[in-house]
DNA sequence: GTCATATGTCACGTGCTTGTCACAATTGTC
DNA sequence: GACAATTGTGACAAGCACGTGACATATGAC
């Protein structure tokens, strides 16, 4: 039996996502805050645990870094539910130890899918998280990018950049969607900014042959990209 | 452009939301029933669907859950209307495979927003939009047109000529027509100007043997067509 | 405190885009 | 053919978008 841990405040969302699990033949514990997923999580060891962005308590960031301090829950998956779909917040999601995120409104059939995919994996051993494209590694556990081995020095903000670029590749983002998905939406940050940072970054790869990969499209915005040129 | 299958009985609502998303600039496909919404689905190939939950023929969630056996409409982003607001329905909307549900009365722009935080993920982490004419494919997620996989250079106001051109084939617009629907209607711009970029885009195209694509017709406007000559 | 690092903003220069014009070329009419 | 109307095309100036170095501020380590 497959236990899952739903931490999530809102009795009508918690609500949904547990009939849906129990109909997908999971055994599904609750908890309202943190307080209670405390208790729960000791009694029940549950098997993945789906956590809401914010809580009353505690925002749920901090509870996945609390928990990945302790080891029994190192290896833990968890999946992070958040009404904003900053990219912003996943990265940050992501960095503080969650191993996937949603935003809300959660669409079950992708819940399940997420699911089961980090159990399996879970089950597996647990491979390293990493993203790849092209000749760029980037490691989002140990916060690091490397080419070939060799390591790309860069800064957080040009990491988070880099980061939704290598999950989103080949598409242009104007500048303020890159400011919306990397910055957040609630940031006011200069529209230029972006370009600051996109100097950054092409400077950082620039060493690896790997600065071409960031083009500019003139009038629309900017595209990441596998193939150089 | 986007297609949205609007599956409603009640006339009136349906015309409301109907004229709210052209307004919005949909493309928009009626059926009043679950038959009519089968043969439109076919036909138009819609890009999101909105779906009562009572229709005459047959429940909306029985007709998302046929939908979902179908492999290509498996990933079809699907909004449920309820009058009912009862927590059971939505949860059966939910789980039936609906991505998002909204409670009559519909209030429209929180409609819109659901329309495209949908359109948005589908098609993050969907198949990119690309448009196709002939040889010609334009791209507008990475903001590229080819042929044969080669790319074609073009400037920003020939890209958006183009992409109303592939958009609308085979009809002739006049300048004053295309400075409206290119250009926009607040923008003051000689009409012969119309004339340069046609002769920009023909450039663009000729390495490629397709300017013929772009084609007068005197004294009326301009012309786009797949088939050169 | 000092220092280093990271980040956002600004100013400046450059090259490309774009709208406009003048003139050439084409088309249609008589 | 002559003529007028229409369209094609090269040139050009103004403006804009972008790259980039410099700077101010914030943050944190020591």
């Amino acid at each position: 039996m497959t236990r899952i841990l739903l931490i999530e405040d809102e009795p009508a969302i918690r609500e949904m996502i547990r009939f849906a699990l129990v109909r997908e033949g999971y055994e599904v514990d609750e908890a309202g805050d943190v307080a209670e997923a405390r208790s729960a999580i000791a009694d029940a060891h549950p098997d993945l645990a789906i956590v809401d962005w914010m809580l009353p308590d505690m925002p749920g960031v901090e509870f996945i870094r609390e928990l990945r301090r302790e080891e029994i829950y190192r290896e833990l998956p968890v999946i992070m539910l958040t009404a904003r779909a900053e990219e912003y917040d996943k990265v940050k999601g992501l960095d503080s130890g969650a191993d996937d995120y949603m935003t809300k409104p959660v669409a079950l059939r992708e819940l399940f899918s997420r699911v089961k995919a980090l159990l399996r994996r879970s089950r597996g051993y647990g491979e390293d998280e990493s993203l790849k494209l092209g000749r760029l590694v980037m490691d989002t556990a140990s916060h690091s990018v490397s080419v070939e081995g060799k390591a790309v020095t860069i800064g957080n903000t040009e990491f988070k950049l880099l980061h939704f670029f290598m999950t989103h590749p080949d598409r242009v983002y104007s500048r303020s969607k890159l400011l919306d998905f990397v910055w957040g939406q609630s940031v006011f940050v200069e529209e230029r900014t972006v370009d600051v940072h996109i100097l950054r970054l092409r400077k950082a790869l620039k060493p690896f042959g790997a600065d071409g990969m960031v083009q500019t499209v003139r009038g629309a915005g900017y595209r990441f990209s596998a193939n150089v040129g």
